[in-house]
DNA sequence: CGTCGTCTGTACCGATCGGTACAAAATGGG
DNA sequence: CCCATTTTGTACCGATCGGTACAGACGACG
């Protein structure tokens, strides 16, 4: 600990994106330390040095960054923004750009839904637990009653899911989309009682 | 093929469901040949026989087995069935027992999120234009105006996805009922253009 | 410039991967 | 019962898996 950081932990934090990356392509079992190695352009030693963990530190790490970013960038907005209705458009912007407007995908949900569920089971419920409460909490401060406001919330981190399986599953970005923009309305309680289409 | 069905075939067919819930559980490369081996109770020899394209043509099996299950049971009711508001409701029952209310993954959607992807991208496609395209026909039927139908049936197949990540990723079954519940009146055209809550 | 701790490329580990070869065993029609 | 065919267990293949060991390159500080 010479200067500030060290070395190995800003490789580490330069090398986590990429990590994400990889893990969100293949899975966890489908990312090879081998792929790891090659798209991160760290050999195994410098891997294992960031990394002492191994394959499931690697995976951690890109867990808890993707909390933290989701945490900062909307779930905290979500809960102090003074005007619910700022945040509830903060929310839908930043969950379009973070997820490419449907050209990347969920790399918690991708874990939910296969390999990683029984190894990363409690930070996967976390992610989905802190949005849905957060987006309800800026829901009933919007005007919805509080258990209108909790089904809305899980409608919508649902939703926001489903889209991103079928814009992968049809190779049609768009369809995410299309779903956020059905989603909107449904947020707002000027609109939530008779939605129109 | 001294008698009309080959062994190799009936333990084909008695295999397909088993591989299918290996697969769910473990995405196609989580299921390794040991894996698929165990839990079918087949040795690599007679795997390799009933399937000599190995792992790839159990996969593909298996979503075929899949894609004609849904063919026949949801689809094409949807289509054929002269009353709409019948072919929707035997769509909702179906599909909570088909995915054991929310007890159950869908194999087509984690494919589609990581590594099965490339491999069987046009069979994941077909599964989710064949289920959208069936949707709006029966949703056209029951009233909906043609843009309006598709616009719903790909909400309704896009928030079944959604639901079963949910529920997994919660370990909360129960998320996908939730999700059925809220989908069931948005398919509803007396309830459509008005919907409660 | 020398030194000492940090970093990293490489060789290697046992295990397991998907897949093949093949001989023995089961099977069923004549 | 016989024999041809199908079925299956087992041994084995090269490749790759995640992970370890470690020697030497590197880099900051005295």
């Amino acid at each position: 600990m010479r200067s500030g950081v060290s070395k190995a932990e800003r490789a580490r934090e330069a090398a986590i994106p990429v990590l994400a990356e990889v893990f969100r392509e293949h899975g966890y079992e489908g990312a090879s330390l081998a792929l790891l190695g090659d798209r991160t352009g760290l050999g195994k030693g410098s891997l294992y040095h960031a990394f002492p963990g191994g394959k499931a530190e690697m995976a951690e790490a890109v867990l808890d960054a993707i909390e933290t970013w989701f945490e900062t960038r909307i779930y905290a907005p979500l809960r102090d923004e003074p005007d619910p209705s700022v945040a509830l458009d903060r929310m839908l912007t930043e969950t379009d750009a973070y997820f490419r407007s449907g050209g990347r995908a969920c790399l918690v949900g991708a874990f939910a839904l296969t390999d990683g569920r029984d190894r990363f089971a409690v930070r996967i419920a976390r992610y989905f637990t802190g949005w849905r409460d957060a987006l309800a909490a800026a829901l009933t401060r919007a005007g919805f009653n509080p258990g209108d406001a909790a089904d809305r919330a899980e409608e919508a981190v649902s939703a926001i899911q489903g889209g991103l399986v079928l814009a992968r599953a049809l190779d049609d970005p768009a369809a995410f989309g299309r779903m956020l923009a059905r989603l909107r309305p449904r947020l707002d309680p000027s609109e939530g009682a008779t939605p129109g289409r």
